[in-house]
RNA sequence: GGGCGGUUAGCUCAGCGGUAGAGCGUCUCGUUUACACCGAGAGGGUCGGCGGUUCGAAUCCGUCACCGCCCA
């Protein structure tokens, strides 16, 4: 069966990839003696689905993945998905909210069966979109977060970290999200400029007419203060310093204290301090040892339970009605409130950073409770340290900044989650509150019931750890951790992590800090860093702007490899990738060409011979294309091993399109019909089995289908192929340079012909005058090809005078005359020559200026001193050729 | 406010001390034994501005401008 006449991928897409997944292509070998190859994947979240993040960091692992299978490494890429804590918990919430229930009513034990039900029924869906981008992790290995084995990791990394006390239990102010309900990492709140505003409110200055003007964005939070805070040196305040000030509304007397953290410059130089809904403000409060009482509840509410008994206001029925109001609508209250009282002086509308959950999309609370934290500063001394002495590298390296900037001034890790769905925290409480962390509930009472002397019933957390906890430890609870199977020895360390740059912190910092602490090794030794995909127009993709593109509509329109290849192509840039249906459907035009060439080639029978020998190739041709073909081997190897990723596919393209297409083929095209045949069949269908082995990595199902297609080897076969080697080409420098003059002469034979309106269908003579010995050879032996590709009847030496009317070539020594009696334009043909003359003639006049330099002389390196008399020479032989050009038709 | 990255052909980018490049797009010509998702040819840039180092700067240094991101 011959090839479709038109590439069509959807024809073969499926059937190939089940082929691969069948014979088990993907499959790392534990028994295998090849040096493993370790790839751990982002394991993207259970309930999402493919989006052009994931086309992109999955196809550059898919490539490297694939590069060095080929290479005969023993290829682990470990696949699996996350449990996705808050993402999948609201999913099903949604669901039953839709069917009239709610996560509450249904209860934990049935909402978390719920939750697995939908894991197993849906959660398979982004693995199934993974395999059509033709991603080839090692399937059967597949793991998920919440697993048994991974679980089990989980816990007992949390009981070493609680051992060691880099994980403890306190009650801090943390970035509470009111609509979740839980607590979150400062990770995970985004800061984002709000247009808002400053009020200015007066606070009395008890037992005097004075009053202290203080400047706030939260008027609300006035209820909770204790303290006004003036900078030391502020010499506007000195004489408050010490004093008290009657807080609006609550009557409550707080001191003014002098703290650094005013800022003179800023509103009135005089600030509230409210330590429970305020970092810096937490921190003043601990420096001069104040309470910190709140007035925001978990759900954003004003409530006054822990202020009443110290208010004397004189309005406490107003006060009153604020508790249990939201903390907005509060707000507007107390503002009202405050002008009704005169306290209010002016606002001013103020730009300012308010703090957001970057998944719920609300406005966080700073909010006192209990949790657990992780003392990431300690761990984060060996992580640095290991990035510093270079056991782990960053691609590109400039990311080492931002990750050293980060972890030297790490905070403690809010590591507990108030939710559901997630990993319990493995920690129980006794009756007086006391803390068990063990492995399981059974140990935990035997040490309740050893530290009490008597069995006791105990209450385990409520909490769930943070979803990343768990992403944290991937690289080894993949592998069996905490049981040490066989795998985990072969393929801990891994070699390559590919991340964007988004979850550097989120999660690649926090996979080397506790791959150190639990395993003693970095997980990895090189994190290859990729920009974020945006639009064509390079604008962040967005549901409100309406330009999110769809991965799967692409593979759907174009094919999974004009995709993969168009990602590949664009990821060399820094931060952002471009990527749209325009860009994919030009890459497209790659895969069709190759499809094309493949046809041609089988329509000359150039099927794989394993006797072939490259050192065997007699003809100049068939030396010129084995010799690129190695030195694109070298080149596309290189790029591979170094992470130029579009470097390699750009190599491979211009290899396939310029070397073998427009020039191989063409002039292999009377040598395949003729005496030549039987080698230049052999070297075609050999350098398209190189094309085809390198190009898999980025184009693996158009690659696959044409080598099962030539039987190069069994369908299917391709994706464990050995990687093309470079091979010994006689007299490969001779045939590069015959090559490259063979087409320079077609050029510009061509350039004239177009230049000087040549109709394409009109065959020209070609006389050629001072051609060398070496030159008739090659006319010689190019005169048909000449003849093709440059639309030329004859070559022939001129004998006699010159014709009348003439256009000329000049390469090296020799000149082409172009014989056009009736066609010609003399002064077009003057013309062409003399701006060529005049670039030539201003070549030889920088370069001479250039060596006229005594101080370039004495400087420069010898090698271009003499490089630059070199390019001399042969601009002034190129002005007297074209002189004598001139010369002859004036 | 601090830090990082960027500014090179219409677009997307490569080059990072020694002759300014590629792909796409544009324009012109063209169906010649795979391919119009094609072939051929052409045009197009004072390498963001200024200053410095150097025999020599797109490339190194300083500075400014603008754009993007991260952290406060």
């Amino acid at each position: 069966m011959t090839l479709e006449k038109n590439y069509d991928p959807k024809a073969f897409e499926a059937s190939i990839y089940e082929k691969w997944e069948q014979n088990g292509g993907f499959a790392a070998d534990p028994s295998s003696s090849s040096t493993p190859f370790v790839v751990m994947i982002p394991p993207p979240n259970v309930t999402g689905s493919l989006h052009v993040g994931h086309a992109l960091n999955m196809t550059l692992q898919d490539v490297l993945v694939r590069f060095r299978r080929m290479q005969g490494r023993d290829v682990l890429w470990q696949p699996g998905t996350d449990h996705a804590g808050i993402a999948t918990q609201l999913m099903v919430e949604r669901e039953l909210i839709r069917e009239g229930s709610s996560r509450e009513a249904i209860g934990r034990p049935d909402f978390l069966e719920r939750v697995w039900q939908w894991k197993h029924q849906q959660g398979h869906a982004i693995t199934s979109q993974l395999r059509r981008l033709g991603a080839s992790p090692d399937w059967s290995r597949e793991r998920f977060t919440m697993d048994e084995g991974l679980s089990r990791a989980v816990v007992r990394t949390f009981n070493l970290l609680y051992r060691d006390g880099l994980i403890y239990r306190a009650r801090r102010l943390v970035n509470w999200d009111p609509k979740f309900g839980s607590a979150i990492s400062d990770l995970e709140v985004e800061m984002r400029e709000v247009n808002g505003n400053l009020w200015y409110v007066r606070y009395p200055v008890a037992d005097s007419e004075q009053v202290i003007v203080v400047a706030t964005t939260r008027p609300e939070t006035m209820l909770g203060d204790v303290a006004v805070a003036v900078h030391p040196e502020d010499d506007r305040y000195r004489d408050f310093i010490g004093k008290h000030v009657v807080v609006p509304i609550t009557g409550r007397k707080i001191q003014i204290i002098a703290d650094r953290h005013s800022d003179p410059e800023k509103g009135t130089g005089a600030v509230k301090i409210t330590p429970a809904h305020d970092f810096n403000d937490f921190a003043v409060g601990q420096r001069h040892d104040l309470p910190a009482p709140s007035v925001l509840d978990k759900k954003g509410r004003i409530t006054l339970s822990e202020i009443r008994t110290e208010c004397q206001s004189e309005n406490p029925l107003f006060l009153e009605g604020l508790n249990g109001l939201d903390r907005f609508e509060a707000r507007h209250r107390i503002v009202e409130q405050l002008d009704a009282l005169n306290m209010l002086e002016r606002v001013e509308a103020h730009l300012h950073a308010v703090p957001y959950g970057d998944r719920s999309g609300v406005p966080i609370e700073p909010l006192l409770t209990d949790q657990w934290f992780c003392n990431a500063a300690e761990l984060a001394k060996p992580a640095i340290a290991a990035v510093e002495q270079g056991q782990i590298t960053f691609v590109p390296k400039q990311w080492e900044n931002t990750y050293f900037s980060w972890m030297r001034s790490i905070e403690p890790w809010c590591i507990s989650r108030q939710l559901w769905w997630g990993h319990r925290i493995p920690a129980w409480f006794g009756p007086d509150g006391a803390i068990f962390v063990a492995e399981s509930t059974t140990t935990a009472y035997e040490q309740a019931a050893q530290h009490y002397g008597h069995d006791v019933h105990l209450t385990q957390d409520e909490d769930v750890l943070d979803t990343w906890f768990s992403s944290a430890l991937w690289p080894f609870s993949t592998l069996g951790w905490p049981d040490l199977k066989p795998e985990l020895a072969r393929y801990y360390p891994g070699d390559v992590l590919v991340s964007g740059f988004d979850i550097i912190f989120f999660w690649v910092a926090r996979m080397i800090m506790m791959g150190l602490y639990v395993m003693g090794k970095e997980p990895f030794h090189t994190v290859y860093m990729h920009g974020l995909v945006r639009d064509e127009r390079g604008q962040k993709m967005s549901k409100t702007r309406g330009n999110v593109v769809d991965p799967l509509a692409l593979i759907e329109r174009f094919g999974a490899d004009a995709l993969r290849y168009t990602v590949i192509a664009q990821s060399g840039t820094g931060r952002n990738i471009k990527l749209g249906p325009r860009l994919v459907e030009a890459n497209r035009s790659f895969v069709t060409k190759l499809w094309n060439a493949a046809r041609f080639c089988e329509m000359n029978s150039c099927w794989p011979d394993p006797a072939f020998r490259a050192e065997d190739a007699k003809l100049v041709l068939s030396r010129w294309i084995l010799d690129t073909a190695n030195r694109t081997i070298i080149d596309a190897t290189h790029a591979l091993e170094n992470f130029r990723l579009s470097e390699y596919a750009m190599i491979c393209y211009r290899f396939a399109w310029a070397d073998f297409c427009d020039w191989y083929l063409e002039l292999a095209k009377p040598g395949l019909g003729a005496e030549d045949a039987a080698e230049l069949r052999g070297v075609t269908s050999y350098v398209l089995g190189v094309l085809l082995r390198l190009l898999h990595p980025v184009i693996p199902f158009v690659t696959e289908e044409l080598w099962g297609h030539f039987g190069y080897g069994v369908s299917g076969s391709l994706i464990r192929a050995s990687w093309p080697e470079v091979v010994l080409v006689p007299e490969a420098p001779e045939a590069r340079h015959e090559i490259a003059w063979l087409v320079r002469l077609v050029s510009e034979i061509r350039a004239i012909r177009h230049e000087m309106n040549v109709p394409a269908s009109s065959q020209i003579s070609v006389l050629v005058r001072d051609a060398s010995p070496t030159v008739l050879v090659r006319i010689d032996r190019w005169r048909d090809a000449v003849g093709r590709l440059a639309r030329v009847a004859s070559v022939e030496t001129l004998k006699g005078d010159m014709p009348t009317g003439f256009a000329q070539a000049l390469l090296d020594d020799a000149t082409f005359i172009l014989p056009l009696a009736d066609i010609i334009d003399l002064a077009v043909e003057r013309n062409r020559l003399a701006v060529s003359r005049s670039k030539a003639a201003g070549e030889v006049e920088k370069i001479e200026r250039k060596l006229n330099n005594q101080d370039f002389i004495a400087h420069a390196p010898e090698e271009i001193v003499h490089e630059n008399q070199q390019r001399l020479d042969t601009a002034r032989a190129e002005v007297l050729r074209l002189d004598a050009a001139l010369a002859r038709i004036r």
